[in-house]
DNA sequence: TTATAATTGTGTCTTAAACACACTATTATT
DNA sequence: AATAATAGTGTGTTTAAGACACAATTATAA
């Protein structure tokens, strides 16, 4: 095999914004780091690319490390590059987001890792520019969110449409109206009814869904809306 | 200065889309290789990063050996790194896409270069990953027009609204209707009208609007749809 | 057991936007 | 002066957004 002569390789580093959702506020999983360099500091989960590594499986392994979770909802963000973002080395980072259902991850690995479910409302300052992209992901959240009926992956396998307007309302920070948000996500046909209630309602128990996830895919593909008369049919 | 332990240091490359419109069709720059590897096959145009360089530096210093042109629209789509995408040595790409008025070129500098407009409905096949790369900086257009209007840096800095229409016809590879589009575009309060006439014209000449660039700054983060209840105020 | 508070589910009216369509105006060419 | 090509504007119908009110369910407390 021959090399290119070129001789600036430099490390490529990634980073994990792993989003999660308790039913009220959007979450965020954060490394109070007990190793150096930034000892004591907030940052996200992190971590360097391998010789024999794709990007995705490095970042589905260091998602593994921190949650003991396989398989999750993970999509590349960026990557961030500025000379001096990282005070050691000059270190290239390509930035996933997960979206996580916060109930099944691994107690243990977290605790091992010095991790903390945080409030991304509380947020607090991170090292490098990890701040930067956090925001980056919250935006592509609200990005995302705002063409399609997303982040189903933050939600039980089975939930309410209560339950999905409150993901919506975190992401958005923002209150809206019951009976709209009802009439719109039931009309884009991405629902089906489980025929089961929501037994943990203290109150009237919520009729439970779930992702027709068939359809979900070719809705995802659907995404015309400033000329809606562009809609793929 | 210390250094992580880690030895894994890699290449990284860039490769830049470099998107055009002639007026009827969308165009790529792409260049016919007159040297290794894959020579005589076409590429993206495409370049290393160096150590003293952030990545959007390095994109712009490669648009710019191709194209002659500064400060150009450009924008990070996503990095790539299949461990085998590049035969000769691993390396990742970190991909950007441009968005260039062509009537401004450097011809010289694309000659040197060897490289054409093409348009976009007949791109040859690509080396390595590139046609992948293509194919997503394709989405991502058509995604980001979705939401928001957009594309004014393929078109002259004056231009009619018919032409903007056709930009979205390609864009789209559909037909739309004119007065609705007029209608639309207008109501978004984004074009000034400058008062001339695109002399231009074989028959009836169009009145001319430029972007009102201020506007479009604050129009570019708003983008609800989805629940247009949402929709910043 | 029956009120109460909290929450879920559905109906409807008004307003605004999407969509489909038709006519008039301008200009180079013949 | 007629023609062909394109630009510009108007209007009615249909659909969706947005605002709002009432009825139903269930744990808890009176």
């Amino acid at each position: 095999m021959s090399y290119y002569t070129h001789s600036n390789r430099i490390l490529v580093a990634l980073d994990c914004i792993i989003f999660g959702f308790d039913g009220e506020d959007i979450k965020l999983l954060l490394i109070k780091r007990n190793f150096e360099p930034e000892l004591g500091k907030w940052s996200l989960m992190g971590g360097f690319l391998e010789e024999d590594e794709d990007l995705e499986t490095a970042a589905q392994r260091i998602l593994y490390e921190l949650t003991g979770l396989k398989n999750n909802y993970l999509e590349q963000l960026q990557t961030f590059g500025s000379i001096n973002r990282d005070p050691v080395e000059r270190t290239i980072s390509v930035v996933y987001y997960a979206l996580v259902n916060s109930q099944q991850q691994d107690i243990n690995a977290i605790n091992a890792h010095n991790a903390y479910w945080i409030n991304l409302s509380d947020k607090p300052d991170l090292i490098f520019d990890h701040n930067r992209m956090v925001e980056q992901a919250r935006q592509q959240l609200r990005y995302k969110a705002a063409l399609h009926a997303i982040g189903f992956e933050l939600l039980p396998e089975q939930f309410t449409i209560p339950q999905l307007q409150k993901l919506y309302e975190a992401i958005y920070n923002r209150k809206l109206d019951r009976r709209n948000f009802s009439r719109k996500i039931i009309s884009t046909g991405l629902l089906l009814s489980t025929g089961e209630k929501d037994s943990r309602s203290a109150t009237k128990k919520g009729q439970l869904y779930r992702l027709d996830t068939t359809n979900y895919q070719r809705y995802l593909n659907d995404y015309m809306s400033f000329f809606p008369e562009l809609t793929l049919s």
